[in-house]
DNA sequence: GGTCAACGGATTTTCGAAAATCGTCTTGCG
DNA sequence: CGCAAGACGATTTTCGAAAATCCGTTGACC
């Protein structure tokens, strides 16, 4: 069994798009910044083909933009985009929590639980040693997230809320990468899962709204300070291509 | 200007994107129907580079399923995703609503009346005629729910509205090839729009919610009553490829 | 008779080259 | 000098063939 990657189901169209949207999410690629075909080529090791499906599965998810003719580009990011995501995951979020309350059983608090316990762990050794674990803590918050709403039993909502996920999840990369600390937010999961394990719709709902709407109040925050990113590690990209706009 | 295709963008991958998608929602393409790659690049007559990306885009829409080396399939139909799909648009297309109610102007209110004008007109036609204008009703269909939710100036509550639209219009027209005539829905319409139009966001959503839940209810029934679907026109599709189950 | 391995056909997946397209620069003309 | 037409370079887009994979089947061996 050779474990060496961490996520290569099969076929090489699989394992590059997982990587590129890894490299998204996480800003190893940076937002606007345009996706050469010849430059994906080298860096992933694959031919055009799986490449470019790789990259109109992230256009129709949205985390790739395709113009005519001209290639891709890393979705932009802008104020009203953000705003636009995160008032959007209030609801997806809100409609998944209710209807996960509603059917959860033993299993899921147990495993919510869990995962509240491993993201509060996380979270002190982030806090001690230096932003070197934020990928580990990323994991464990999405998966924490993850369990408060493992028990909604609707595919399509859940599939959306992990779309949605991705892309705020993406904001927040880029709000570290603009040096800003990452703020301590363990208290706020912690509301939002006492009141879940309580049953309680309506306070749940309300919890994961205010910790969704100070995420984005953070991050609007921070990038907003730092209007310009032209040079951020491991990227030969051009202040012009990579130039964040949070103006349109 | 050659006006000569329906929604001809300009690359061949964005043309068979389009038809193909068009050709499964009206299940021209039927449900599980395995879609080989010889066969489509005959069918609309491309490579397989074209034919390939776009799939691998409705597969990211969930409009195709796509298992690994294994090829690709339209997606399954089965009562459960039905109903999951149908209670993730009631939620959905209530947040739209709700907003659009509350941002839309009195442009928003002409395009909207303008809207239901046309669909009230084209339902008649469609009940005096037979089935062959079902195609303009759609048409109309879709602009009138377009047009409520058109001033929720949120892109990605559109974008996720449309895309389970999309799904959901592949029932009914799979409900409409079961030989089920076309239910009579204009005074439905006709109350959302109302009570859109008096800003009357409760009534508006509890409308709105009472459509959805209707027209599921009436695919499903319809479904039920036509367990064998072996033979349908215009499809050399064998039995197993493309038998509907409605159990899972 | 039953089980397992190897073979063959069909299909997917991947590749790199050829064709088409766009932006830009240059050139020629008014 | 200004402007339009044409050509060049870079990149995308498309194509068909080659490699890899899977499934069903045959055949051999226990």
């Amino acid at each position: 069994m050779p474990a060496q990657q961490t996520a290569s189901d099969a076929t090489l169209q699989t394992r590059v798009l997982a990587q590129i949207r890894a490299d998204i999410v996480a800003c190893a690629l940076l937002p606007n910044q345009r996706l050469t075909l010849e430059t994906l080529r080298e860096r992933y090791g694959a031919g055009f083909s799986p490449i470019r499906e790789a990259l109109m599965q992230l256009a129709a998810e949205g985390l790739v933009q395709l113009e005519q003719n001209k290639g891709f580009r890393v979705a932009g990011v802008s104020r009203e985009s953000l705003y636009d995501l995160m008032q959007a995951r209030i609801e997806i979020d809100g409609i998944a929590l209710r209807w996960s309350i509603d059917n959860g059983g033993v299993d899921w608090e147990a495993d919510l639980i869990a995962a509240f316990h491993r993201l509060s762990r996380h979270s002190k050794l982030r806090r001690s040693r230096p932003g070197k674990l934020s990928g580990e803590w990323a994991k464990e918050h999405r998966a924490f997230h993850h369990a408060l709403v493992a028990a909604c039993n609707s595919p399509t909502i859940l599939a959306i809320r992990e779309n949605l996920f991705d892309k705020a999840e993406r904001y927040v990369a880029l709000s570290i990468l603009s040096k800003s600390p990452p703020r301590n937010d363990v208290a706020e999961h912690e509301q939002i899962m006492e009141a879940a394990l309580a049953r309680n719709v309506g306070r749940a709902i309300a919890a994961s709204r205010e910790h969704i709407q100070r995420t984005a109040d953070k991050v609007a925050k921070s990038l907003e300070n730092h209007f310009e990113f032209s040079k951020l590690p491991g990227s030969s990209v051009t202040a012009r291509e990579s130039r964040i706009s949070l103006a349109g």
